[in-house]
DNA sequence: GAAAGGCTTAAGAAATACCTTAAGAAATCT
DNA sequence: AGATTTCTTAAGGTATTTCTTAAGCCTTTC
């Protein structure tokens, strides 16, 4: 059974939301809401579905309808917890009132009710996931490689001793190799994590942003090679 | 009901009140006042609400009217007793002085009575906030960053020894930006921290009150810069 | 060592993010 | 209720980044 569309691996920097609603229209509708944001939905359609997707890897958020057919959405958020900690909105039909206090209890981050506004699902997204980001120290604050000192809370990043200003997508970029140093990143898998867009062949972008990146990072220390180029393959940080 | 709208993050220096009281036009009444004395309020109309607020996020004051429809006032204060250290202020119509005694006995820092005196109410809070932070120590009460001094008591701003009159949003936004000097906030971040709303991408508020802040900064002293741009990822205080 | 395909670089065009201003709306004060 | 302050919205302009293109360079392969 093929899970992922994109046969992707779970890249620092792509953002994998988890759909569970039984309503297939619904949870279409949802998953259009958040690729257009620029996420990647993966729907499920029942509490054993979700369970395994949940086992499968891990969510950055996950939308939960708590009416489900078979196994209880209770269930499946017990099951998120014990997972360990994602952001989880809760998604159920209106006038619910003591489903949505008892379940705010048990621990969901934030509350959806149908029929729902589609920008408040997509502001609510956003924000939850911009809450976790403030708030989670499991993700490192600080990467270093070689001389280069990046942080990820003030955004700078360091070379040699001397701040270099990047633009958002070099940023990026160099986050996502020095999040993984030794993994080579194909070009295929650069775009896909930093444009958040399917890689379509003969493109030339990646390779102009990664000469600007190289460009400034030389600017500050000449004498060292940060990236390097692996022949038909990739790039990554050289050790 | 009316899941609080924000993507609340509980940032460093926002104070947020919870205001238990089922009369509405009391609980508009109490909001107003908080609002004006530049913290954050939130109704909660009943006290399985209050309850799921609680659990929610932290608070750094409620305000508790001890009629409750349903729940007992009694056991929302037990539950806020379990939830940790808060400070709680009681609301109870006047001669009840059975239940004036004993809430105090079990666990209320202050006691206000209906009708009450719009500052005598804004006063108590302030008192009792200060009281806490006091032995808390964790919000400073004077934030200095080069020739800024602002005061969080006072809600004053001195700017190269003068003193500047902000509005409460510029206020808010300096204090913000001054509590984390270091850290860049995204538009999002400050609007959902100033405003206590979600964000709705492309708003443009945020700027124009940052652009009014610095004229107001810029005027006292032309010769400094305070908050820099950092392109495509928000603002900062300028070191 | 020549051809093929991938890589790098530079420059102009397009897109995007940001800033300022001003005017109307809303809230607040008197 | 009228006056004042404050907030929001919209529009036009500016700055910066990002994308595209194309030409030249380098590595591999035959």
């Amino acid at each position: 059974m093929n899970i992922r569309k994109d046969g992707g691996i779970k890249m620092p920097g792509k953002i994998d939301i988890l759909v569970v609603e039984d309503d297939e229209d619904i949870n279409q509708l949802l998953c259009k809401i958040i690729k257009k944001s620029g996420y990647y939905p993966q729907s499920a359609y029942s509490g054993t579905e979700a369970i395994m997707y949940l086992e499968k890897q891990n969510w950055d958020l996950i939308l939960l309808d708590l009416m489900l057919p078979g196994m209880d959405g209770k269930a499946v958020l017990e099951k998120i917890r014990e997972q360990g900690v994602m952001p989880v909105i809760i998604i159920s039909a209106k006038n619910e009132k003591e489903t949505k206090v008892s379940t705010l209890r048990s621990g969901a981050d934030d509350f959806i009710t149908k029929p729902f506004d589609i920008d408040e699902v997509s502001a609510r997204i956003d924000s939850l996931l911009r809450r976790y980001r403030y708030t989670n120290k499991a993700t490192e604050r600080v990467l270093t490689h070689k001389d280069i000192q990046l942080n990820s809370e003030e955004k700078t990043v360091y070379v040699n001793g001397q701040k270099i200003s990047l633009t958002v997508r070099e940023y990026h970029i160099l986050k996502l190799f020095m999040s993984s140093p030794k993994k080579i990143f194909s070009k295929a898998n650069v775009f896909e994590s930093v444009w958040n867009e399917l890689f379509y062949g003969d493109d030339n972008t990646v390779n102009v942003h990664i000469s600007n990146l190289r460009n400034k990072l030389s600017q500050a220390n000449p004498n060292e090679e940060y990236i390097e180029t692996i022949w038909g393959m990739g790039y990554r940080m050289k050790s």
